[in-house]
DNA sequence: AACAAGCGCTAACAATCGTTAGTTTTGGCA
DNA sequence: TGCCAAAACTAACGATTGTTAGCGCTTGTT
């Protein structure tokens, strides 16, 4: 139940995208999953590049969107990265086929876009490593080197799309319960 | 310096593979990245096909036979860990074009390879598993999902290569003495 | 009843794809 | 020097790619 035709095209596309990849789906595959063919899906929308442009920069500007309501100086370090978590967590179900195809297909972007996805990115891996060096001086959290973290932290939760394909959406309370200890305090008792 | 054209044909589209995807790069751009003509590449490979099964299965092969080097009983589960990480480390160095290539283009493999490649990468996440399993009865691995673990330590570790290419290699040494520490210990003081 | 817009269609384009056939060049060994 | 195989080349193939042009049907509004 899509609003218009032009979503419901995005949103094949992004189905699409996320099981073969951009280049290995083409408008032909797009159309006969629409029941259409490959010419009239001109009459929607411009080109192949703006679909992915549409996908990919739709999940980045959410994830922007999201780092930003947490509170600057409110709540503790340890509150703020569970916020992260579970934003990470929220956004993968809602949207887990354009936020796959963000991580797999961003690299096609041609060159306008692909600019403004990775101010996007960078823009929020500052954000968090902002969070992190606070907690740091405040001693909250352990003297390890921050890219690492940024790193591991940010692998993980990048790529929960792959996690969520495999298991049933039941489990995802128990995820939402163990994934944030997992990341914060480690597995060894 | 590579022992034969073979090698160095897989190399270098290797390397390709991994700043574009196995799609984005066609026999002609492989080919001039060597000074030849694409069809000369057929006098010594038999496919692009071929190529990507070349790179993924040997990449695959080799975290099969080093989880294989740990041994079963001896060492405790925390050992047992570091060593798997500081193999993720070490082949990340080691192979990095053809570990990315592995992770981002299996999906393109055909069916007989595909099929292979799932084998490999299932009997080691079993592997994994099992060595978590046996560490969460000893009492040595707090009481999370389990599954949980196996996904967020290896999506960490599948992705170093990322990290690799934007950090200098002098830093090499904190990475080996602080990811062990993070996916261990967790970050919170 | 006439019109316009929305949305599908067929047909075709130029470009590019992986790959093959057949030929020439190269370089090391007899 | 002459030979042979390895490895390069040119030319071309059929298929597929993203996209455009132009046409026709449907539907709701004037």
């Amino acid at each position: 139940m899509n609003k218009s035709r032009h979503q419901e095209i995005i949103n094949t596309a992004a189905h699409l995208f996320k099981e073969k990849g951009y280049n290995a789906v083409s408008m032909r595959d797009l159309a006969s999953k629409l029941d259409i063919k490959a010419a009239s899906l001109y009459n929607h929308i411009s080109s192949k590049q703006e679909i992915l442009a549409a996908i990919v920069l739709e999940v980045a500007q959410e994830f922007t969107y999201h780092i930003n309501t947490i509170f600057p100086e409110k709540s503790s370090t340890q509150e703020k990265l569970e916020a992260i978590i579970q934003n990470h967590i929220e956004i993968t179900l809602r949207m887990t086929d354009k936020l796959a195809c963000m991580n797999n297909d961003w690299v096609h972007l041609q060159a306008e876009n692909k600019e403004k996805y990775r101010h996007l990115r960078n823009a929020y891996e500052d954000k968090f490593r902002a969070i992190l060096k606070e907690g740091k001086e405040k001693g909250e959290i352990k003297d390890v080197d921050l890219e690492i973290i940024v790193f591991s932290f940010l692998a993980t939760l990048r790529t929960l799309y792959l996690w969520y394909t495999k298991k049933t959406s039941v489990e995802v309370e128990i995820l939402q319960r163990d994934l944030p200890k997992t990341l914060l305090d480690g597995i060894i008792s």
